[in-house]
DNA sequence: GGGACGACTTAACCCAAGTTAGCCTTGGCG
DNA sequence: CGCCAAGGCTAACTTGGGTTAAGTCGTCCC
């Protein structure tokens, strides 16, 4: 299943991470048809209200979902990297309930909604391993509700790089310890319900502890204790469903 | 469409409030197979690390789903009342990754994924009707995200009355604007990552200010200012996909 | 080369909400 | 009948993290 030089190989290795995928689903996966866009900070790729007929993989870059509360406030429920297929709820809930916007320069496949269906109805057993990233991806907005609601600042932002990490790793693009974080302070602190100041206190707490280094240029963060990170962010991977 | 007499009358009640359906789909949702479960408060139905080869369908009182932070830290990550099928997931991820328990007395029916699967493979528009209430859900969850991340307490308790209030008419019952709230403050405390104390205050406030009003016995609220609470909560419903 | 902008940093001040510790009421049950 | 646990309520005190307000630095672009 060498066939990640495909354009949609991401997928691929998305879904084989959290479960086993047969020659024929492989086949079926990169036979899907799609059209490419990139795009860089700030793109908003389907916007809260909308009602679109196609999904979106992620290929490239980080992207996030995120909805407004009152005087402008932003919260931004997910991260999504490549291999991840944040909307695919627009397939079975007519207008989006949040805004999916990119975070970095990046680049997405748009696969029409008409092709996941017949996925979906045809060979349901392929379908259920789509919609398992589905669901895997509501387990992750559940930890992030424990994250916000009941872990401290300090804790917050180790458990959020604990998992970024994780998923980095799990799509294959982690060098030892170090991975492309690629998220500004002003977005951790919108998805950690905090102000970017506290973000940038716990940041340096986190440095001063020798748990993490980052590299100012490359954006990328390399963890220096990941047993250390873990115990502070009360981080068990159990919930992101990735298989050993 | 006149059968909310039978034991699964509640599921078809909650699939019709969120979508249209056919007499076909009807039929083959009162015909699947059960079987009844009564418990009280803290009865635990299913736990973090099970893997379940049954579903869970709420057909009385309020149950919710909680996973555990570290030193006790308890945080709820949904309530879900008559009709609510909250772990359709576990048909796709073979382990829980929270725990589901009752908050009031309450009854279930347990069905089991043999027959979930067979409505998945065999009836895929019906199957899609099942999982939009999966989808909901996780919808419901981002919305809480954004509760306990950006709004005041004020806010983040006037919400989730609104939200509360906004189901339980869906699911019919509701007398005016008076319904069956059944949540202790400890339990909304641990929903919204706040303290029982604080909470306790919250409550007052939005009595002094006309809001809602509560009677003692029967654990409902009156809602006195609808427009007044989804004000001051930031509460727009659309997030929970109902139909008019 | 210089302005504009975005990301990051720092310090001083302050308040919303947590913590602790009691007390009261209610209802189930031995 | 009387105990006791659970839920609710209150007050006094403390604190984590917000707010405000200035900076610095790098980079893009005219």
């Amino acid at each position: 299943m060498r066939r990640t030089g495909d354009v949609l190989g991401p997928l691929v290795t998305r879904l084989a991470a959290i479960g086993s995928l047969t020659e024929s689903d492989i086949d079926a996966l990169l036979a899907l048809p799609y059209t490419l866009r990139e795009g860089k900070p700030g793109w908003e790729i389907v916007r809260e209200g909308d009602r679109p007929s196609q999904c979106c993989l992620i290929l490239d870059g980080t992207f996030g979902r995120f909805k407004m509360a009152a005087q402008g406030a932003k919260q931004i429920v997910s991260y999504h990297i490549r291999g991840d297929l944040p909307d695919l709820q627009s397939c079975f809930l007519p207008a989006m309930d949040h805004t999916l916007s990119a975070l970095t320069v990046g680049t997405v496949a748009f696969i029409p909604h008409a092709a996941i269906r017949h996925i979906l109805e045809e060979t349901p057993l392929l379908g259920a391993k789509l919609l398992r990233e589905s669901f895997i991806d509501s387990s992750v907005t559940r930890e992030w509700l424990c994250n916000v609601g009941r872990r401290s600042s300090e804790s917050r932002i180790a458990h959020l790089i604990c998992e970024m990490f994780t998923r980095h790793r799990a799509a294959g693009h982690v060098d030892q310890f170090t991975f492309p974080f690629g998220l500004t302070q002003v977005a951790i602190s919108d998805s950690q319900g905090m102000s970017t100041v506290h973000v940038n206190r716990v940041l340096q707490k986190l440095k001063a502890n020798k748990l993490i280094s980052s590299h100012a240029k490359s954006k990328a963060i390399t963890i220096l204790d990941w047993e250390g990170l873990q115990a502070v962010g009360d981080f068990d991977p159990r919930y992101l469903h990735i298989l050993h």
